[in-house]
DNA sequence: ATGAAAGCGCTAACAG
DNA sequence: CTGTTAGCGCTTTCAT
């Protein structure tokens, strides 16, 4: 044996393209704690042992085994989000919204969906829990299917957040829009247009949010004394379209209040093939400012709910959660707002506004 | 020290809620190998024991820990994609694919977009590297930017696969839709119908689909014979709609094949603020069938990519490299198709053709 | 069919 | 300021 044989052939870097913290501990002479604490920003290194130390691992493309860190520290720092589906932006607005607070507190968030499906669902659930996520966010697509399973998730240590709608038994803690209070302005802007026969096209009554506007509409119609006009027609432009002939069919209703816009655009579709005029025969407003409401025959009326500050909130609420903090109120509910566009008829009274543009002045940028 | 003492006291449970192999091995007395053979239904293990073992996992929530699994077995089992953002169905359709078929190999998904910043991109790249993904797909928001840097995560062992653009010095594999084909299809359909002077509202050219398009449009009218009428527009509503303007402001075209759907309403909004009539005046084709062209005041003429499909195609491909199987071709082009409605005239000419219906009989239900 | 040993790459906890 | 020790929860490899 030679005296200066070097004790660190052992951690030569193999065929393996990737190196680890020892393998660029051995190359830099300090041992693998010196590197892991440099490269984390911790305090206790020298500064100038620091940044040689950044600078190889840089120049090697060092780049730190996560799933490593995250056995021993046994923290992922990672969001579990679980949407419903990949085809609303709502869900996908929101989901901007938590990232955004996310990375403000170095947190990854993985986003998953369930394409509507509760068995899909509870696989993804499954998942995120075997990722050993921080916090489990989810809007399931049947509450009440995966109620007890999230509840035993809740129970093995992980924070679940529901959103958006929330199951029977759930007292989970969660973010919600005022869906009442936004179905309430929906129909007093109708009736402060002077709409005396105010229907209600609901949604899909297992669904909280739709069992929450027909609250809103039944509470204001009362309020208003106005006579109670409800078709259950469901979510969906082909449920809206046939509630709305319903609808026509049976009631002299001069205005609709929709749980949704896709049923909203149904509808409108209902009433043109009627050859009514929308709104001078029949006034419409939707919920959840859609894109799509805005480029319909008849621009669309709507609810519009803060997608963004929702995921925020919801994030910035699993953060707390994570941390330990007690949280004040368990449920959030964020105020909704009227987006006027056409198809209300508010255009009609308001005199000499232009209504040659495709979009109104009610609209976001 | 009595005799009967139990060894495994020291792997009770402690105050942690979640179970490890160890621990239901220690409870099932059997080794914790064998409790990882029957979970994961590896042979070698009695059938009694393995029912045995699955039975009490379950009843107790086993979840095994993915972050130790793939630290000691090399592999994550995950796909790591990156789409430009989350605003087009586009890029959330083609995902829906690569689902499909990462799922029927036991993969999972990890879906990160870039909110269409390079520097955000660049983020999320690492952040996959490090979770270790087994392949990274991406579609990048600046395909020339991050180039280099992709080439190095290729380079350190993790197949990339792009998608939808692909970048000038970059040979990396990938799947692509026919833009080039898709482009001829509406040019000559448009010829077909009559129309003489075929503009081109071209996008941003920075991106491949943007260049691949405008190849096919020339290649198309030259072949015809027609003249040669670009506007470079760029992608976007705005941008469709001033440069709509541009081109009616200069040249005497009466059909215009626009680069993307977003574009092409603009131009539609353009047109129709200008007093022109769609398309008895000016014909419009679009690119990439979104939902809101079939929706637009008058439905759009369109040019659909097979999304899903083209999803499948990538996972697929990424799966071949991952299992190291050599790949076919390294390129590949999925073809393209027209959807007709009544921006390009065609339903003019069908005699007898209702035209009450807001969608035509080409759409997908 | 089952188990023991070793270690994946990293960090917490404690030295010095 | 730096290093040593131990071990996160799992699977690979080799024994039995």
């Amino acid at each position: 044996m030679y005296p200066e044989s070097n004790v660190n052939d052992n951690v030569m870097r193999g065929t393996d393209v990737r190196y680890t913290l020892k393998q660029l501990a051995a190359e830099l002479n300090v041992s693998s704690m010196t590197v892991s604490r440099a490269l984390r920003g911790q305090k206790g290194v020298g500064e100038e042992t620091r940044t040689r130390i950044r600078e190889f691992a840089r120049q090697v493309q060092y780049s730190p085994n996560l799933a490593a860190r995250s056995l021993v520290s046994r923290r992922s720092h990672a969001l579990g989000i679980i949407i419903p589906n990949l085809r609303h932006s709502f869900w996908l607005d929101m989901v901007l919204g938590v990232e955004r607070v996310a990375r403000s507190a170095s947190y990854h968030v993985i986003l998953t969906h369930a394409d509507d499906d509760p068995a899909l669902e509870r696989g993804e659930i499954i998942t995120l829990v075997s990722r050993r996520v921080d916090a489990l966010l989810i809007a399931s697509c049947a509450p009440d299917h995966n109620a007890d399973f999230l509840r035993e998730v809740e129970s093995s240590g992980v924070p679940v957040l529901l959103f958006d709608r929330y199951g029977d038994a759930m007292s989970t803690p969660g973010v919600y829009a005022d869906d009442y209070g936004g179905a309430q302005i929906a129909v007093h802007h109708l009736a402060s247009l002077g709409y005396t026969r105010i229907a209600h096209l609901a949604g899909d009554l297992q669904f909280s949010p739709a069992r929450d506007r027909l609250a809103g509409y039944r509470d204001a119609v009362r309020d208003l004394h106005r006579p109670e006009i409800v078709v259950e027609a469901g979510f969906g432009e082909e449920n809206g379209y046939r509630g709305m002939h319903r609808l026509l069919d049976d009631n002299g209703a001069n205005a609709v209040f929709v749980v949704h816009d896709p049923s909203a655009i149904g509808a409108l579709h209902a009433a043109l093939d009627r050859g009514l005029r929308v709104p001078e025969d029949i006034a419409i407003v939707g919920f959840a400012n859609m894109e799509c409401a805005a480029h319909v025959a008849v621009p669309l009326t709507t609810i519009s709910q803060p997608r963004q500050e929702l995921g925020e909130a919801l994030a910035s609420l699993a953060l707390q959660r994570i941390r330990g903090e007690p949280v004040a109120q368990t449920r959030l509910v964020l105020p909704t707002h009227l987006v006027v566009r056409r198809s209300c008829g508010a255009y009609l009274l308001a005199a000499g506004t232009s209504v040659s543009n495709h979009r109104s002045k009610g609209e976001e940028p």
